[in-house]
DNA sequence: GATGAATGAGTTTTCATTCAT
DNA sequence: CATGAATGAAAACTCATTCAT
């Protein structure tokens, strides 16, 4: 095959950088974990920044289009941006070390960081834009979707890397488990205040 | 004054910690932010990972007494979590770089990341126990008040470190005047739902 | 032709090597000018090194075979000695790189260096011929003729370098202009002394 | 001390650049002959460059030192450059490693090797003044100083490495001994062409 | 003959930590 | 108590050379 090595150096990187993070990812565990010899990573890639770049636009990207599937799946804003909700919990479950860079790496000022916020802000349009379409069909009563938008992403996304790194260590099997509840409970708490127009 | 000396460290670990990360903050930088000599941070510390859980216990303290000041000013649940909100939006857009470490740090196996949740699950009790006590009272309805603190935490948090570190690189000073639509945006979102019974 | 890359990955590695030095010159570097694959270098050259004194060898003996060219056009010593020295001037001139790559590698205890060496011997001998027959049919009056070879070469070579490397960054342009001045003044610096009339 | 260390390395940093070149000496070496660790070169000196360029600066003041204190010793320019030619001589013969260090870095691109020529330029302006004096009081006839201060120094430089370097390669002691036959050489040439009476 | 992916030893540089003063 | 020079164990990155195709 022609992308042998660098498909093995892609997964160990994003097992190594969402194992320990930007900083702490030693090109040489990245090259280990691969099975490839150092100069190998050099050679298909620049530098550690811009693999890291590559990996993470790669990582959002798959988020984005899974939750572009999963959206797509039905009509009403309601339900799509229930589906949304469970989607994102779901992948952020199955790609936990993903989700914990992702959250990591999404605030700072490093140029790696402002070109991640770019893929964010790609799936934040996409929660906005659900739920914008509920607002015109009547579904949605917000006033600032946006925010709206920040405020579901962030509530899922804590939820679930709280429950990951809980103090309770549970194993991967128990957090699937949780999955169910964890989406029930954020569509009670997220989709509850934005289906009427309350005043607080 | 006693501890003079170490105080200006203390200080200067903060500014230095939350501008650069645990990783890329420098002993040398935080001497120099001090004022002091590089041995003299190891005459009162024991490492960089010591100092850092110390700061991090300090900070997080602030944030809980914070928060309980807040709470305790008000008698119904519905109130303390108001407040425990705008509380918590007040004290992120004012020590923003606090929060962003905070985000950073909260999840991960290290030892400094765990001891640190163990401060961070202090403050989610305390959100909680304010879920808690509106149920009792019948002013909450909630099946799972422990998920629903982290996804307020989590959509608190997040809204706020979107705004700070968005794209269009806004002054503090639009930061703070942004605060009351965030503010109230969250309450709209996380108290809507949970103040009425839905069905979702 | 037969020898197409070889040719092509020898007027590369001039270039470059002239360009870089022996140290800072890399193969990929070459590969890339001569439009060939790395390996195909390697096919044709043992190493690094060896391409390297192959190709200072072709480079001295290019001023070699200049050099004794413009010698053998004249019949007396002096007007030889100026046509050495002019055409030494011109050749600097015209092979700014390989003069400043033959300053370089002059000097030194690598084998590489030791081999050049060898090859500027031949150059020097020629001078010292030039003048040895100066002096055996009077025209020259020298008691070290090795000295003064050594002497002319330095000066000529000096002060070609210095000219293109000057501080002005002159043009090629404005090099190739400045060449008659330099030209005389070498020659009225170097015969001179060396020729009993003073008349240059 | 205050300065050990500093001036150990300063020691040990002239001799393997000298020995080796700036691209082939290793830090490692100047650490291993200062006999300090890798890190204090670090904490001492900013880079291997900034290094580099300091220990030049020193070295060729050094030589211009030599030179001006012993052209001030005389009264006559033609003394003067006598002088000059002699005190360039001795000073190559006696700091070898720096005088084939100075003709490898003269020329190039490189922002250590235009810095480096700053100090050349000194050099030259000091030959070339001594020459303009010469012209003035009616020593001297020449046309052009500055190439005649090139040339000057190209030729007393290049007897001298190429003795040092020769294919024979002499002892120290052997070169030491030649120096005054260099000298006089270099004095029957240089000077007989530029004074009026050729008496040399 | 020719290729270019792969290698790994080697190089500069960084920085938390120590310790003599 | 306080200092800051000294350390050395990493870590990112380079590049001449090899070799399977």
């Amino acid at each position: 095959m022609r992308h042998e090595k660098v498909d093995m150096i892609f997964q160990a990187a994003v097992e190594v950088f969402a194992e320990s993070g930007f900083d702490q990812a030693k090109m040489d565990d990245i090259a280990q974990v691969a099975g490839v010899a150092k100069g190998t990573i050099y050679y298909h890639f620049k530098s550690k920044e811009e693999m890291f770049i590559g990996l993470m636009n790669e990582g959002m990207q798959k988020l984005i289009d899974c939750a572009r599937r999963n959206v797509d799946l039905h009509e009403s804003p309601t339900e799509q941006l229930k589906a949304l909700i469970a989607s994102h919990v779901q992948f952020f479950v199955q790609n936990s070390k993903l989700a914990k860079l992702l959250i990591n790496e999404a605030f700072g000022t490093k140029e790696r960081q402002r070109q991640f916020r770019l893929k964010v802000r790609d799936y934040l349009g996409l929660i906005e834009a659900v739920l914008i379409r509920g607002m015109e069909c009547g579904e949605f009563f917000i006033s600032q979707p946006q925010e709206v938008a920040n405020s579901i992403f962030g509530s899922a996304s804590f939820v679930v890397l709280q429950k990951i790194y809980s103090l309770d260590e549970l194993t991967e099997q128990e957090i699937e488990e949780a999955s169910p509840v964890m989406i029930s409970t954020l569509h009670q708490i997220l989709l509850g205040s934005i289906t009427k127009s309350s005043q607080y």
